[in-house]
RNA sequence: GGUCGCGUAGCUCAGCUGGAUAGAGCAUCUGCCUUCUAAGCAGACGGUCGCAGGUUCGAAUCCUGCCGCGAUCACCA
């Protein structure tokens, strides 16, 4: 049984005895590094049905707890705090237990359902940059710790194909390009395209300036530039399907498609599904006829359908236009019935979009209440908060965007810098060298992303390069290094039977760890709860930081005692263990070396 | 203006379902590599937890108001 379990049921036979009261709760919390213990009962909340003296409550119920339990071996009291000292017996059986659970802090066996987290889905005119890194990351990992918490899980993104962004890539395409492919140009396919995204906006400004200089209004220009109206009959001649169009509209993206694959490659993240935005985008409207019939909308005169969602603090939002085609809402919510016939089993969904949304999804989770689906109580928008500069938000016109690919590059290239100056890697080839580089690059990035709770807004200066000692990744890969380092040296024979273990006396350090251990499951399980990688990361870096703590005061491999050294290697594989599983639910890997 | 989010050390962040003297990292300063990887460890310095009230035995944590920053309030996605 949970050693809480044991002490709450404990305590409430001890005021029960001692003062004939049925505790209503019982408050347990870790006692503080500065007393002595392992594990506080805080007195304070019972003075509402027991009378007396907090001390001497708290004395009556350790002597009780001492005397009674096998578990405590001591106790003290401070000011209203009872202390328990629990034994060490308890936490090595604890210990015997972790070892022999391969899957230790998954929570595989509880089949909790399944669920498809959206996220990633990017518009396909630009490359990827570092607003889309948080969002693969942050998606990424809630997927995998949904996965560790028990749920099966669908990955899955809704690519934006189609609209007026790609067919201004196109046009500039087909006017400045003379067929210059990716191959041709030595680009990637998303930043050929991207290019010349930015070729058809140079483009329309001059249009709009020379308009204007001839006397035109600056918004008449704006909307009348002859580059903009070519844009939108390309649209048009697309949603036609105009087989011309059609096929650039597809040679196009499908470069963009292979840019995508590489960056997302190289960050290390996966899909199970690809929506396309081509094929969702008439989705909607007859549900939106559906609603109409039950009343959930309405029509105005113009014959446009709108929501009435003052009754809920919100407003009037349009779900279908006048001319009946479909807008944002109505897709969303097309395709969102659509994914749960797709996928049968799923009971929920989550949605990786930037907090700039936050309006839009309440509106949309509230519309599929309303029209009844029962699966929209487990929707859930995963939303976090902007990745800015110093100088404010990244602007592509003033070329302040973080590219993705660049950006994990240059980590990669730090991490090669410092990995040399410490040159601990004789033996690797280039290759090796090269793809460790990448992986300490990738896990300063991904910890630095991770660490952060997602609805906060993340600063990043691209001066100060991101960390790679303290509070970081490469900090906590370094220390697996460390400890694979050492299973090295160990080599086998380090088993200890169970009776053995039990005998021994815990170091302080040690205990510590054991601790650290045992609470692995829950930050898992909260982590699940709470869509949030960040406590992962906080536990991870924790976790890492007692180890070396451990490391450095005692010697592992030269531990005189056979019995203590063996469980030593044990516990470091242990950790090593654990790490790398808390690593793996961000998507960081662990290196044997660096 | 309405709504939502954020505000903790010089900087970047934990802690927030109320509990003991608010914790890390970076930066600055001291020590520690002939012994398991020093991308490390031990320590020092650094805080009116935005401000003001309230609830409570107890508030960084909950409530109210104010201030600051951001987002949003499109027949764009």
């Amino acid at each position: 049984m949970a050693l809480e379990s044991v002490l709450t049921r404990g305590v409430r036979q001890a005021v029960s005895r001692e003062f004939g009261v049925d505790l209503e709760t019982v408050e347990l919390q870790p006692t503080r590094k500065e007393f002595e213990g392992d594990i506080t009962v805080v007195v304070f909340p019972m003075l509402r049905q027991v009378k007396g003296n907090p001390a001497a409550i708290g004395e009556a119920i350790g002597a009780y707890l001492a005397e009674n339990l096998e578990e405590v071996s001591g106790y003290n009291v401070i000011k209203g705090f009872l202390n328990l000292v629990i034994d060490d017996t308890w936490y090595l059986e604890f210990f015997t237990r972790l070892r022999a659970d391969a899957d230790y802090g998954l929570h595989t066996g509880e089949r909790r359902g399944s669920i498809l987290v959206e996220y990633s889905s990017p518009n396909t005119n630009k490359p990827l940059h570092l607003g889309h890194i948080r969002n693969n990351l942050l998606g990424y990992s809630v997927a995998e710790i949904l996965k560790a918490a028990g749920y099966k899980v669908y990955k899955t993104q809704i690519i934006n194909d189609r609209g007026i962004h790609i067919c201004k890539s196109m046009l500039a395409w087909q006017r400045f390009g003379n067929g210059e492919t990716p191959a041709q140009a030595g680009l990637k396919g998303d930043k050929l395209v991207g290019n010349y995204y930015v070729a058809f906006d140079k483009a329309y400004k001059e249009e709009i300036a020379e308009l204007t200089a001839g006397g035109m209004d600056e918004k008449e220009a704006a909307k009348s530039a002859p580059i903009l109206l070519e844009a939108q009959d390309l649209l048009r001649r697309w949603e036609a399907g105009d087989p011309e169009v059609v096929d650039l509209w597809r040679k196009m993206n499908g470069w963009v498609y292979e840019g995508f694959e590489a960056t997302y490659r190289d960050l290390g993240v996966d899909f199970d599904k690809l929506y396309y935005e081509s094929d969702t985008y008439l989705l909607g409207k007859d549900v939106v006829a559906d609603g109409l019939e039950k009343g959930v909308f309405y029509k105005k005169e113009d014959s446009s359908v709108w929501i009435d969602l003052t009754d809920e603090g919100l407003d009037e939002k349009i779900v279908l236009r006048a001319d009946g085609t479909a807008v944002y809402m109505t897709q969303d919510i097309g395709t969102a019935i659509q994914r749960f016939r797709d996928y049968p089993d799923i009971t929920g969904m989550v949605y990786t979009v930037g907090n700039e949304q936050d309006y839009h999804f309440k509106v949309l989770f509230l519309i599929l209440k309303k029209l009844g689906f029962a699966w929209a109580e487990h929707l859930y928008h995963l939303s976090y908060g902007m990745v800015d500069l110093p100088g404010g938000k990244m602007k592509s016109r003033e070329g302040t965007v973080v590219d993705a690919d660049d950006l994990m590059r240059e980590m990669a290239a730090t991490a090669e810098s410092i990995g040399e100056e410490m040159g601990k890697l004789d033996g690797y080839t280039a290759e090796e060298k090269s793809a460790l580089y990448h992986q300490i690059g990738l896990g300063a990035l991904k910890y630095f992303i991770l660490r952060v709770d997602p609805k906060k807004r993340i600063l990043f200066n691209p001066e100060e390069s991101v960390d790679f000692q303290g509070n970081t990744g490469p900090f906590i890969q370094y220390t697996y290094a460390r400890i694979r380092s050492i299973l090295r040296k160990a080599g086998d024979g380090y088993a200890v039977p169970d009776k053995d273990l039990l005998s021994l006396s815990l170091h302080e350090k040690e205990k510590q760890l054991l601790k650290d251990l045992l609470e692995f499951p829950e930050v898992v399980r909260q982590a699940a709860e709470q869509y949030s990688p960040a406590l992962i990361a906080n536990y991870t870096y924790d976790l890492v930081k007692n180890f070396n703590s451990l490391y450095q005061q005692v010697s592992i491999l030269g531990e005189e005692d056979a019995t203590h050294r063996n469980f030593r290697i044990q516990l470091t594989g242990e950790v090593g263990r654990v790490v790398a599983r808390g690593c793996g639910l961000l998507g960081i890997e662990v290196p044997e070396r660096m």
